[in-house]
DNA sequence: TGTACATCAGTGAACGCGCGTTCACTGATGTAC
DNA sequence: TGTACATCAGTGAACGCGCGTTCACTGATGTAC
């Protein structure tokens, strides 16, 4: 483990590592591919040897994050059986804290630019890991009296995009935007009152 | 106006302006001084008589940001009155509008890791601008039985995520991830959901 | 209206630097016999 | 077990380039009289 002298051994994995450190530090476009092969103690040309260049690096380093998140969220999912309440729940959380746990790989997956459709693997595993919240929000929303109920895209979308704002806004060490509120009880609450709001739980509990 | 020969006229303008175009085609990262000097149409140099650097710039677009998002939520807001709801809602959609029409202003203000502390000139705007949320969401919570009303501090951050959220996620073309509503009526039903949620509107309406 | 002078915004040359990318190479590893 | 050879991962030198930043300068503008 580690580099033997010529031969590093695991280098392409090293390279994503090191992609990943420094997107966690500098953001997407913040780094060069210099820094990450000196990061990964090697020659800037020796990354050629694994990636074509730049996008082809964070490509990579978001579908390994797409790839964990799935799991994660399937795993979240099933844990939640029977109940689709708890399963949703479930997935609500593990969407935070994977956020938290692999910082850059959501930068990668989220917030870099890359396309979901740059290759067919990377749209493959990114489709299972967002299919694990549509298909919670599918199961949840049967629960829901017929007139009033939402179409699961939206009723997924709007989980998502409040996730995602907590995830942006307060889980990161955002400039000046700390709430008083740690992260995980904001979007704890803020799911609970939108779940109430279209009568999935109960009004006042 | 425009460039007069030797003497731009108004310099400064000119290289927020290019900047806020930048950012919002490459990200705040992704471009150089050299690059916004140019497309202010003047050599690097001159932009040093401006700004001391590179965060100064962005700075200096996140601060005129706020400017106008405060100017845009406190005109929202007042157009509701005396309508605390109305007056709620409409911040809601300022805030989408302002994402929306100053994306280059957004990205300064909240993706760029500027620090809104960095001067007292940019902390006491970006105080005036999400201070009128907040208004709007504690006067709001007035209309929420005591029991179950949450802190208005927690119920802003919680429509903050939210349209923060729709306005990442689905506001931009992000790489993948359109979704089939357009974001204008996600967020009006998301927070709508979330405001029946907390017994602000009728549970069928 | 004209002239002399101060101000100051933008120039252009210069610097050292690190970047991305290529290339022929070298040295470590694996394998056939 | 030993030897010859193929494979291939990483090297290091090289390239041209654009970057950020500085500096003494220059030329346009404003103003005092």
């Amino acid at each position: 483990m580690g580099k033997r002298g010529y031969h590093h051994g695991n280098l392409r994995e090293a390279l994503v590592e090191a992609c990943l450190k420094l997107i966690e530090a500098k953001g997407p476009t913040g780094f060069t591919l210099s820094e990450a092969s000196r990061e990964a103690g090697v020659t800037p040309a020796a990354l050629y040897r694994h990636f074509e260049g730049r996008d082809d690096l964070i490509a990579e380093a978001a579908r390994q994050g797409y790839e964990i998140f799935a799991d994660l969220m399937e795993y979240a999912y099933s844990t939640g059986q029977p109940s689709s309440l708890a399963a949703f729940e479930a997935t609500g959380r593990a969407y935070l804290a994977f956020a938290q746990k692999y910082p850059g790989h959501y930068i990668a997956m989220f917030e870099s630019g890359v396309s979901i459709n740059r290759t067919p693997e990377l749209n493959a595993v990114a489709t299972r890991a967002m299919g694990v919240l549509e298909k919670a929000a599918a199961d949840l929303s049967q629960h829901i009296p017929e007139e009033k109920r939402p179409p699961p895209q939206m009723f997924s979308a709007h989980i998502w995009a409040m996730s995602h704002g907590v995830v942006e806004l307060f889980a990161r060490g955002a400039p000046g935007t700390q709430s008083p509120y740690p992260p995980d009880d904001l979007l704890e609450t803020g799911i609970g009152v939108y779940l109430r709001g279209l009568g999935l739980v109960a009004p006042n509990s």
